[in-house]
DNA sequence: GTTTTTTTGATAATGGTTATTAAAAAACAA
DNA sequence: TTGTTTTTTAATAACCATTATCAAAAAAAC
């Protein structure tokens, strides 16, 4: 059994991983692979600390050391959107490497993309504005997820 | 000499948060007086370090652990904002205690509040659309301020 | 084959923040 | 006033996700 339910769009950005990594002139590693495989396929924002425990099931040798290079390396040749916490705990987007708002639970941490028109403008408003050159940005809101109002 | 050019706004928001620590039973000591004034005068969105480094300034005794106590519990009692970055340097607004948007200068490190119209309708828009209740928010960007655009 | 470059894995170091705790200050009681 | 209780401060140790270091392993180049 080689992979376990890759969707055609995750399938996709893999692809699109791997050729900016050769494009970029670096080697494509089992290790790397593997945490590119995680943050490709999943939609959750996973923190290092899970991809590293996901890397760990299938390659048990794998240090943390290497997943942080890895997944900052990603950030870097722009394949990772990382949405750092300044209380520890960053989570990484490997589906939509550009910025885009997220809707995050104050309680038990979950983070959505959820669909919003209308923000793109907000960024040449800015520039009029301020005088700033806008390069990049970012919009986060805290809430409650639907599960955990129930349980509230 | 008492004050050296406090605007009557930010003699304003002194006053708030006197009533307010007031109004929640916790006493105002010499050095959260001076916390607070800083707080409540600086447009700059000071650092704990940068406060530290004011406060030392009329009151050398100081330990930096009351400023960041200070400093988290006017946060707790809702006086301050706290602009929390994962690089550490923490940065925080007395004046708009409030969520609101930001403009940072990815060089100089500089934070402004821009004048920003049609935002909190988005507030909704993320009710409607993703079943979160939403009770707060984040909006940052990033760029390159004047100065520094000049220097580039 | 040998040499050179890149990458990994293990671990030490970093640094802003938080926790701890004894001393000082303020509030309270008698 | 004097003693008692509560709050706050100051100093410093602990925390912990991340980064730096570096020798060993792997891959590429020769
Ligand atoms: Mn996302
Ligand atoms: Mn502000
Ligand atoms: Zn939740
Ligand atoms: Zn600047």
């Amino acid at each position: 059994m080689n992979s376990r339910n890759i969707s055609p769009e995750a399938q996709n950005r893999i692809e699109e991983m791997l050729a900016k990594l050769k494009s970029s002139d670096f080697r494509i590693t089992p290790q790397r692979y593997a945490v590119l495989r995680i943050l490709a396929a999943s939609e959750e924002h996973p923190s290092v600390a899970e991809i590293y425990e996901s890397v760990r099931a299938e390659f048990p040798t794998t240090s943390l050391a290497t997943v942080y290079k890895t997944v900052s390396l990603l950030k870097d040749i722009g394949e990772v959107l990382e949405l750092g916490f300044h209380d520890g705990n960053n989570r990484y987007d490997g589906n939509r490497p550009f910025p885009h708002p997220h809707v995050i639970c104050m309680q038990c941490r979950k983070i959505m993309d959820p669909e919003l028109a209308g923000l793109d403008d907000l960024s040449a408003e800015m520039n009029r504005k301020t005088g700033y050159k806008i390069l990049s940005h970012r919009l986060d809101f805290y809430g409650l997820c639907p599960d955990c109002q129930k349980l509230a």
